[in-house]
DNA sequence: AAATTCTCCTGAAGGC
DNA sequence: TGCCTTCAGGAGAATT
């Protein structure tokens, strides 16, 4: 499930393969994703160079000099490299046919998206409403403290919304909290400075270490070359209910919070 | 305004 | 072997 460093860790493996080429012809097989896919976006990209490959949070965006191409991979979306004779999978949904390569979306639950837009992204709908970015200095103890004061929500529901701050999904909050030993379910607002700072700089710590690694494959991530990434096997908390917490060796306890699974040590953690 | 719930989708895993 | 149910979840939309 591409959480930041999944999406940073695509963003660096295609870069180099898609800068500067001219999407020769744009196939969409599926057009049902998250949002159907513009009936006239291949005309509008076919024939046009990708200028740079950025990220904003999850969102990929491919420069072209006639707009910009919007991609999210959703939970289950990957982007691969490949060859013309490259067998098609059925959730082969879109391919940019390169000159001599295609980069290929996959995305088996159709949760991800391709969008169009002329304008700015910075300024499209989704974009625009955007936290900053968790690696920057704008992401700090200051920050999260003011934007947490009368917050009665759980830290973790806080520091999952993308308004807040982008880019930290389910297993890296999990993560993150234990870390900086804060519970779950404690209210946002609760947090002293000293304790914003530990979780900043837990979120961090996390996503960097996380992008080293080429991201966390649990089920559907696999990187541009079709390679695994391998911070699964750093995880302290998460999928490892009823294991040993690595601190102090009380058993890892799983609850639903805001409908996700949360992973956490009662001891550990207040 | 903030918090919560609903929704899209398919594959994996478990029960019978 | 196969069918059914349950669970996983990013994040905008809808609802409270």
């Amino acid at each position: 499930m591409p959480e930041l460093p999944e999406v940073e860790t695509t963003r660096r493996g295609i870069a180099p393969h898609i800068n500067n080429q001219t999407i020769e012809k744009m196939v969409v097989r599926q057009h049902a994703m998250r949002w159907p896919i513009p009936k006239n976006l291949p005309a509008k990209v076919s024939k046009h160079k990708i200028n740079s490959v950025d990220r904003r949070g999850k969102y990929l965006l491919l420069r072209l000099d006639s707009g910009t191409i919007i991609l999210h991979l959703g939970m289950s979306g990957s982007l691969r490299i490949c060859s013309p004779d490259t067998p098609v999978d059925k959730h082969d949904h879109v391919d940019f046919v390169l000159n001599g390569k295609i980069l290929r979306l996959r995305d088996p639950r159709r949760f991800g998206a391709v969008l169009w837009t002329t304008r700015d992204p910075e300024k499209h709908k989704l974009i625009a409403p955007l936290g900053p970015e968790p690696l920057s200095g704008a992401f700090n103890a200051d920050y999260l403290f003011e934007h947490t004061r009368k917050r009665t929500a759980s830290i973790k529901s806080v520091i999952m919304n993308s308004h807040i701050v982008v880019g930290v999904g389910n297993i890296y909050a999990c993560e993150s909290l234990y870390i900086a030993g804060i519970n779950p379910k404690r209210k946002a607002g609760s947090l002293s400075l000293a304790r914003c700072e530990k979780l900043v700089a837990a979120i961090k710590q996390v996503l960097d270490a996380s992008i080293k690694q080429g991201g966390t494959t649990l089920r559907d991530f696999i990187r541009e070359d079709g390679q695994p990434g391998y911070f699964a096997q750093q995880l302290f908390v998460y999928g490892k209910a009823g294991e040993p917490c690595p601190r102090c060796g009380r058993p890892i306890k799983q609850f639903t919070q805001q409908q996700r699974s949360t992973f956490y040590c009662t001891r550990c953690q207040k």
